[in-house]
RNA sequence: UGGGGCGUCGGCAAGUGGUAAGCCACCAGGUUUUGGUCCUGGCAUGCGCAGGUUCGAAUCCUGCCGCCCCAGCCA
């Protein structure tokens, strides 16, 4: 697949016809209303809060607006809904820019900013003043819940609720112009307090707030909500279909309401149900608390939902874009099953990720028969899948590493890897057969003696015998000493967000994500990796160089995903 | 007891009156110099439940049941 992003029309970024897959339902949406003419052409945007990093979550409404442009030749806007100074910095808008754009996705010049419109806005906010349907309101804010009612009792109309247009004016002026302190008054429309729904009671439009704002600074004191702020920015960019989350869906007739009044452009509101993940939380809330709280090394941290931290594990934005696509897009509340996000690396990493050879958990092995200075190179393939990617040389000698997991003194039935008396082959080398175990006085293994066959040189016999098992191993001589990280889901439960009675979230962290090595023998090739490169280590997963830590000095991988074991499967249904 | 949504296989998800796609997971085989990949086969007489309309219903009607969202001067 390609990386080109918008404007493109591929399998990848319609994600139907090339599958034989079928249109969600916002597409067929847009279908129809291309096809009526309710609108001649496509406009999406992403709209996040600079608030926090961007997860997978956001990848997947990432993939489906910018995707949708795609899909109609049309355009999706990057806009950053910065209506709250108190919680946004700049900090963040940085990272999402960068977390896009490393997803594949080109917003060119379209980057826009709610606060570009704060001028409008407040116009907008007299105007409605001026047709009696916004009012000043001096309710404290616990008179204000008072006020609004429950979902079952219709809500009571404020004291302040009948000021005459000049008063709201002028009033709303003197708020602007910093006149009265932070939350003395706010700017309310006036709809009605008995309505059914409760975001039609009174909704507030403008808070009084001293704070300094990330671009804006402080020229204002007076900020828009979002509800105020939201589809008058999709209206002013011309948006035709604003896709959101499920929760907003009780604000569309807010939404609606204000364009009306306003007489300005209407786009669609469109609604789909946010992702859930197993294993692990999406709240920007509880992910800001991973992070200060120190449970994990920060937003990046491999063991995050979040698209830096999911890139640092080793994961691609292939798998990524092909993990959105696979996961549709519907309106019922769903869980997805962490599994198939792994099995989106894996696929993508099958047929990207070029091999080589790593030991783990090293056991050192001695060929009594192999010459004491002797050496030489094979020619391994760097990606059976992948002709084109070549091949790579790999030192071998008399003394090696091969995995632990590799050799048991007294093997079940099943196991065909080495053991006593056993012949396996060595991975691009030779067959071996284990003639001796060295043990330390503890009775570990510390060391396996064995012969090698010659006449299997490149991996095969004149003879034509079989062997069942095959390891990797790696040249003592040549060994480059590395650390690697060994990471499982960051929660020991499916749902973390669904918490008992009286039960602390953070109880349910997995004490064992993870797990650190060193030690680890990797064959010399391994070294010059650039970071971020990700490797298939044979026979164990998928493997990045660290993006920050990782140098040619102390190599460190990260383990993005394992290869499907059907021997642990084996071995744990007995 | 209000309003807005949603209920199709263990997890996603098509289906829009004509007799239940696909993917993940799982199970069983085959190939294999990765117990990987790949290939083959299996996996909902059933669509929240109960009635009804119809030659025919997951699709239409009625009534229940269940789950999610809404009472921020958060987004």
């Amino acid at each position: 697949m390609s990386d080109t992003p918008q404007g493109e029309i591929n399998a990848e970024t319609t994600g139907n016809a090339a599958e034989g897959g079928a249109k969600d339902f916002i597409r067929t949406f847009i279908d129809e209303d291309l096809a009526t003419g309710r609108y001649t052409h496509v406009h999406t945007r992403f709209p996040p809060e600079p608030n926090g990093y961007l997860h997978i979550g956001h990848a997947k409404s990432i993939c489906l607006n910018f995707g949708i442009a795609g899909d109609y030749q049309g355009k999706c806007n990057l806009r950053f809904d910065d209506t709250n100074p108190a919680k946004e910095e700049t900090e963040y808008v940085d990272s999402i820019k960068d977390d896009i754009r490393w997803l594949g996705f080109d917003w060119g010049e379209s980057e826009f900013y709610a606060s570009d419109y704060f001028d409008q806005l407040f116009d907008w906010a007299k105007q409605l003043i001026g047709k009696g349907l916004a009012y000043v309101d001096s309710l404290s804010p616990d008179e204000i819940r008072a006020h609004r009612g429950t979902p079952t009792e219709a809500g009571r109309n404020s004291p302040f609720r009948d000021r005459t247009v000049e008063e709201n004016i002028s009033m709303f002026e003197a708020m602007r112009a910093g006149e009265y302190p932070d939350g003395a008054h706010v700017l309310r429309a006036k709809i009605d307090m008995a309505h059914p729904n409760i975001n039609m009671r009174d909704p507030t439009m403008y808070r009084i707030r001293r704070a300094h704002h990330h671009r804006t600074g402080d020229t204002w004191c007076i900020y828009p909500t979002y509800d105020w702020a939201h589809g008058q920015s999709d209206s002013i960019e011309g948006i035709t279909h604003s896709i959101c989350t499920l929760e907003f869906e009780n604000h569309r007739p807010l939404y609606d309401w204000f364009l009306e009044k306003l007489e300005v452009y209407r786009p669609r509101q469109i609604e789909f149900a946010r992702l859930n993940l197993s294993y692990t939380l999406m709240s920007k809330r509880r992910l800001l608390e991973l992070v200060k709280e120190g449970h994990v090394s920060g937003w990046d941290d491999p063991r995050m939902p979040t698209i830096c931290g999911l890139r640092r594990r080793g994961f691609t934005p292939q798998a990524l874009r092909a993990f959105a696509r696979g996961i549709g897009v519907a309106k019922r509340d769903s869980m997805i099953d962490v599994a198939f996000l792994e099995f989106c690396l894996r696929e993508d990493l099958n047929t990207a990720a070029e091999r080589r050879m790593l030991v783990l958990n090293p056991l050192k092995v001695v060929l009594t028969n192999y010459p004491e200075q002797q050496e030489e190179w094979f020619e391994a393939d760097n990606n059976p899948e992948d002709a084109a990617a070549g091949h790579r040389k790999i030192p071998f000698s008399r003394e090696l590493y091969i995995e632990q997991d590799d050799f048991m003194e007294d093997p079940p039935k099943k196991y065909f890897r080495l053991s006593p008396g056993k012949e396996i082959r060595l991975k691009h080398a030779y067959y071996i057969t284990c003639d001796e175990v060295i043990k330390d006085a503890a009775g570990n293994v510390v060391e396996l003696r064995c012969s090698y066959d010659p006449e299997s040189r490149g991996g095969g016999t004149p003879d034509g015998r079989k062997v069942k098992g095959t390891s990797h191993w790696v040249s003592a001589a040549h060994a480059v000493d590395s650390e690697v990280r060994l990471y499982d889901r960051l929660f020991s439960v499916e749902d973390p967000a669904d918490t008992a009675e009286g039960q602390d979230w953070r109880d349910l962290i997995n004490k064992d994500s993870c797990e650190v090595l060193t030690g680890c023998k990797a064959e010399p090739a391994l070294a010059q990796a650039a970071p971020e490169t990700v490797f298939q280590f044979l026979r164990q997963g998928y493997f990045v160089a660290d993006r920050r830590d990782h140098t040619p000095e102390h190599p460190v991988f990260n383990r993005a995903v394992g290869l499907r074991d059907t021997w642990a499967k084996v071995q744990k249904n007995g």
